[in-house]
DNA sequence: GGTTTAATCTCGCTG
DNA sequence: CAGCGAGGTTAAACC
């Protein structure tokens, strides 16, 4: 990885046009050939950049550019897209190289998934007399996050998210139309579970007479852990 | 902004758990006390970060972190929830600092708003006997991009994406709804436009008698200029 | 400050 | 390879 500190003018052209007016900013080399702009400030996402795989590619400025003061210009070519990006090098303050080799990367938990993972198992958190049929039950338009049946051996589709709000209430209503179409599952009710559910959410799940549940991840990881030390 | 090329290992907690294996990395400490954890490779997403406002403290480690070879232990503490990023050095091999000052800021050319704007100038792209009625016509559950009338004189809502996926569609269905209920409006048709339209979209759209039109912002752009020169 | 929507979204999985 | 859904989405516009 190369990092260097430049005043520079930046301009992407591609899916859209951007540009940068002259400025001191971060210029991040990385060995796939992308290449990220920051400034000291904003998120973690850069000003401009490039998307790997991409090259750069330095070349000398045309005389119009060494007048206004360009001392380099650099493309960076996207590999697969004529995606470009333009950085007119002003002045260079510092450039260092380092070998990062390559990351091991990053593990997660509490996503989605795992909220999906613990629910199906703790299923009667939906109620008591609840039992899972399955998890990602198939239908033609994608899979239900979970099928389960109530005390009364009628069905359940589940919907989960951990944010829950309008989109995910349109999904489960496709799920829903779909299900009930199906002469040996219907009638299928639906629960949208949710870490959080927005009131317009909510709202329009009641409408479609929809069932809410908000859950607790933390509660739910706690259950497994008390489970494990009883077991 | 600080950059500083370590050995690390790093966990975040907070809306997730996440944890990064000892590995030689970059960390870009920005002036907001942000603080970016990048690769050699990726994209411009860092593997983890902490977003400001955050406040970077350096701890002494534990006699366990020493004994693991830990030389500092960082802090990158959220100012308003309770995400903490922590770092562990293991050993520095660069330490840059720079003042980047400031930036101008990213001029972009060719999102939906541009589009808009172009689709609203050359309304007949939709149709040669189109004409505009306005851009955000207000509703109840938001504004509908662009309304026009056809030659008839009848009513065409207008969903306008960059690129169409199904959510446009379901929410250009939603509008459609509620201008129907309008009498001074009825019958209103629905036209959903965009640069590229994905196969379920433009299925959903087709199942609910909505009209696809795909839109080439470059030639759009193009007739602008024309014009411009004619006149 | 909350809400909604776009994004050069990115990322991962599945068929 | 495309398509689809999730994301610590982020970020900007609007109310």
């Amino acid at each position: 990885m190369r990092l260097v500190i430049a005043d520079c003018s930046v301009r992407y052209e591609g899916r859209l046009n951007a540009f940068l007016p002259l400025a001191r900013r971060l210029l991040m080399l990385k060995a796939d050939g992308s290449v990220l702009v920051h400034s000291d400030g904003g998120s973690y996402k850069p000003l401009n950049w490039m998307s790997p795989p991409a090259k750069l590619h330095v070349a000398e400025p045309s005389a119009e550019q060494v007048g206004e003061g360009v001392r380099e210009a650099w493309v960076v070519q996207a590999a697969k897209t004529d995606d470009r990006l333009l950085i007119d090098i002003y002045e260079i303050h510092d450039d260092i190289g380092h070998d990062l080799g390559v990351d091991p990367g990053l593990v997660k938990d509490g996503v989605e998934a795992d909220l999906q993972r613990l629910l199906a198992e703790q299923i009667t958190l939906l109620g008591n007399d609840f039992s899972l049929v399955r998890r990602e039950y198939p239908t033609a338009i994608g899979p239900v996050d979970i099928l389960a049946r109530d005390g009364s051996g009628a069905s359940v589709a589940v919907e989960l998210k951990r944010r829950g709000d309008i989109d995910g209430v349109e999904q489960l209503t496709r799920y829903l139309e779909l299900l009930n179409r199906d002469p040996l599952l219907r009638p299928v009710r639906g629960v949208f579970a949710a870490q959080q559910i927005k009131p317009q959410a909510r709202t329009l799940a009641h409408d479609r007479g929809i069932e809410c549940v908000t859950l607790d991840y933390e509660e739910m990881r706690g259950n497994v852990d008390t489970q494990s030390r009883l077991f």
